[in-house]
DNA sequence: ATCCAGGCTCCTG
DNA sequence: CAGGAGCATGGA
């Protein structure tokens, strides 16, 4: 009798079609994606968005294509696992949202841009850009931890080893997606093999504590995300191993957040100081002081400013 | 060797 | 409350 070293797992699928207010700009979004050093689990092929996340209580494959366009923008998502109902496709569309701003309107920004020549030079350029959401709040907030102070390429080589250390994966039909840790895994982890996968102690030690309030309740990003920004951000600075860039950072790539600005943001000062003619990087006090013409907008006009940089860094 | 990299905590004055 | 020392790690 044979058998099979595995058990097969039936994989269901259901799709769904998602509208967006225009304009959105969905290759642009995936160009961003394509480029941005902390999207290791994202696969960006084929015009075609896919990552694994756990969303209503499963482990599902997404997978995101455009059908519209920029102006007419239709979007349909695919939803894979070994599990799929209505529920969880449901919870899936709304994650989906959220983190794509399908819901936002861009045209308060676009106009609050004219105000600023060089933002609007920029926004021309490039296009329809919206500061689309790190998906799991957890894993922005371990992002932010692990880049601070370090390159970007060594950031992103910590991330791929916290995955090693604590992650799991989901198999679709003989592709392996990789799954981000959950705080239950993370609390876990063991800080001598961390030391040994280049992880600082600090960098150790505020990981393990974030989640570990993650888990008792101390840390609450739905609550966060229902605060006023002041709050949110004086609640997040609260949180050891968060000061005020990663805060602001937060406010913007993961609690949804329109109108913070991490100054201080190294690709930020860069990237402002050589838009404005510098010939150097814009101090922080210079880009909060440029940032006031942003007012209302300013995580926007900042997702473009990165953009910009890691077209510096990674031109394609 | 020295400086830089998408900083933070904690201690001063 | 602003400013700065000290910290930690790898890469160019």
């Amino acid at each position: 009798m044979e058998i099979s070293p595995k058990p097969t797992v039936r994989t269901h699928r259901a799709a769904v079609e998602l509208g967006a207010v225009a304009p959105f700009d969905f290759d642009l979004t995936l160009r961003y994606m394509r480029i941005w050093p902390a999207a290791v689990l994202e696969r960006v092929e084929n015009g075609r968005y896919r990552r694994a996340i756990h969303v209503g209580g499963r482990d599902v494959l997404l997978s995101l294509h455009s059908i519209g366009t920029r102006t007419r923008p239709r979007l349909v998502l695919e939803v894979s696992g070994p599990a799929i109902d209505r529920f969880v496709v449901a919870q899936a569309a709304v994650l989906v949202r959220r983190t794509f701003l399908l819901d936002a309107d861009p045209a308060p920004f676009l106009k609050a841009a004219q105000a600023d020549p060089v933002l609007a030079e920029v926004v021309g350029r490039l296009g329809a850009l919206r500061p689309i959401q790190i998906i799991d709040p957890f894993e922005a907030v371990l992002w932010s931890i692990l880049g601070q102070q370090i390159n970007l390429a060594f950031a992103r080589r910590l991330k791929l080893a916290l995955i090693e250390m604590c992650g799991s994966h989901l198999e679709i039909s003989g592709e392996r997606f990789g799954l981000f840790p959950r705080p239950a895994q993370v609390v876990n982890l063991d800080a001598r093999l961390a030391r040994e996968r280049q992880f600082s102690r600090q960098k150790v030690e505020y990981v393990k504590g974030i989640a570990a309030g993650l888990l008792n309740g101390r840390i609450d990003f739905d609550a966060l995300r229902a605060a006023a920004p002041e709050q949110a951000l004086n609640g997040l600075i609260a949180i050891k191993g968060i000061g005020r860039w990663t805060a602001e950072y937060l406010l913007i790539r993961a609690l949804g957040f329109p109108d913070a600005i991490p100054a201080a943001d190294v690709g930020l000062r860069k990237a402002i100081g050589k838009a404005y003619g510098m010939d150097r990087n814009a101090t922080e006090d210079e880009v909060r002081v440029l940032a006031k013409k942003w007012a209302g907008w300013r995580g926007w006009a900042a997702f473009y400013w990165w953009l910009e940089r890691l077209l510096m860094l990674y031109p394609i």
